[in-house]
Parts: C-alpha cells; sequence; structure tokens
DNA sequence: ACACTAGATGAAAATGATTGTCAAGACCGA
DNA sequence: TCGGTCTTGACAATCATTTTCATCTAGTGT
C-alpha cells in the first residue's frame, strides 16, 4: 500500500508542465496537452496538480478571479513571485525578508502552525507602452 | 450622474456588516440580513460589497477555497490579518516592514502599479487545546 | 507468467460562489 | 409633481473545481 503509481498520464501532466514558462491554469494544461495529442481527462489534471501541489513540486498562485495557477518550481524552497497583471510574465522575488517576518509573526501572536500566501502583481516594463497621444488615459481606471 | 445613493437596503448591509466582529462572506450576509428581518437580494449584497471594497471601506480576504471574505474596517488604512484555521478569529498584524518591502520592490524590478494580498492564517491558542470538556463555550464553531 | 487489488482514470453530473440580465421600483433634483 | 437615472432582485448563466462511479491498470506477491 502507500504507493503512488507512476502512469502515462501523470508523466504527460509533469512533462508538459514542466514545459511551461510561465503559470498555467488546470484548464489552460489541459488544453496543452489535448493539443499536444497526449489527451488526458480534466479530472486527471486536477488530481495531478494537486498532488504535485502537495508534494511540493510545483508553486501556486491565485490570479484576481481566484483561479489556481501552477508553475513547476526550479528549487525545492518556497517562492513568491510577481506578475505582471497585463502578459502574465512572471519573475521570482526575494522574500526572505518576508519569510523572517512571517516566522516571528508566530511568537508574537502566539498562533501556530502559520502558512501564509503573497500575491504580487503589477505592470511590467514591457507592457507599459508609452501611450504618448492619450493625455490622461492612462490613469488607473481598472479596479 | 455620478450619484451614489443611499438606500435602506445598502445601509441594512453597511450596518450588519459593522456588527460582524469577524470577517463574513458575501452569503454569510445576505443569511444573517435575511435572518434579521430587512431582506436583501443577495444580487444587492455582492454589489454592495463590491462598492464597499472599491471604496476602501472594508478588508477582503480569500479563504482557502477561494471565497472572498469582508470585514468593515476599523481604520482607513490597509491592513492584513491573521485568521485561524479552526474558529475564524481574526487578528490585524502589524504588516508595516512588508508594506515597506513591497514598495521597495517596485524600484529593483522596474514593475508598476504594484498590488499586493497577503494571506496569513495558523492556529489560535485557545483553538489548540486537545479537545478538553469542552471549554469553547464561546468560540463559535461555525465557520 | 498470472492473479489480485489498491490506485488511477475519465465522462458526466454536482457544487457553489460570483456575475449577467432585465423588467420593475425607488430616489432626488428641477 | 415629474422624469430620468440609479437601484433592486429573481432568475439564469458562468466557470473553476470537486464528486461520483464504473472501469481500467500498475505493480506486488506468488
Amino acid at each position: 500500500m502507500g504507493g503512488v503509481r507512476r502512469t502515462p498520464q501523470r508523466t504527460a501532466v509533469l512533462e508538459t508542465l514542466g514545459r511551461c514558462r510561465e503559470f498555467v491554469s488546470a484548464q489552460e494544461l489541459h488544453a496543452l496537452l489535448a493539443g499536444g495529442g497526449s489527451a488526458v481527462g480534466l479530472t486527471t489534471v486536477y488530481r495531478a496538480l494537486r498532488a504535485l501541489d502537495r508534494a511540493g513540486l510545483v508553486d501556486v498562485v491565485r490570479d484576481e478571479t481566484g483561479e489556481r495557477l501552477y508553475l513547476r518550481r526550479p528549487t525545492d524552497e518556497h517562492r513568491h513571485y510577481l506578475i505582471c497583471r497585463r502578459c502574465g510574465r512572471s519573475q521570482p522575488v526575494d522574500a526572505r525578508d518576508v519569510e523572517a517576518w512571517a516566522e516571528r509573526l508566530g511568537e508574537t501572536t502566539g498562533f501556530a502552525e502559520l502558512e501564509h500566501t503573497l500575491e504580487l502583481s503589477g505592470v511590467c516594463r514591457p507592457c507599459r507602452r508609452p501611450t504618448a497621444a492619450t493625455p490622461n488615459g492612462a490613469a488607473d481606471a481598472g479596479r
């Protein structure tokens, strides 16, 4: 018992996810798999991603709609990313200060088993088009 | 044009929300309103909460399922909360260090219009008591 | 090789929060 | 009072994610 089987589906999921250089949703991954010839059921994709998450092999973020996005984790440690709201490009950030701060929180608050999620977003430099023609149109109209 | 009307429904939402000492979901708030005699449509509750969010009058967090939870903001500045996964109790934390860190991030990464959300959770001290003779009379088990 | 079984698959249906629709109603200035 | 704009709310639609459940399979023990 206690076995985690190696199956073609899981192999395909992990492999395809490994080829993605940016965060992808389960739905996108499912479409990618279907397009790539190796059709894997949507349910299986979800299950595989959940397993990978539990195993600590992927980083997970939630976009503004709450949808989960996955990226195969390059290193074996917990990371945070700054993601562009326009193009979706992600960039890992050095969050050691925050990690230390969060850890200290346990001592000062009396809370145990602390967990934290940190979502960072912005607009990356390339996406910040000059918009010279529009006077004040560039002001933050959104959200 | 451009007017935000004062209506009984919005008053009821804001008032009921103000009476909640912990984060509540839109659905819970809707039920509370119904139970309290002032029935407000679920759609209206959602719209009111979104408006309050935009106006900066409430703090919003997302629980592990992605559901949005609201709490009327006591002060007028952006806050972060540490929330107990067992009883739902919330406790504001001093996150000025993180705020400063996040602000600095804009300079070092070249990203603009930075936004961040930070979800902190743990198990509060009262909840850590190993199932004694049910000492949690006050601690609402709900959510 | 063979049988066996805990694990794994996936199509379809269920879940559940949130949003869109749109006709009917309410607020408020003129 | 009048009228147009804002608001409301029942209902349907959306959509990611989970459940269900019948069927299949990887991998161990024999």
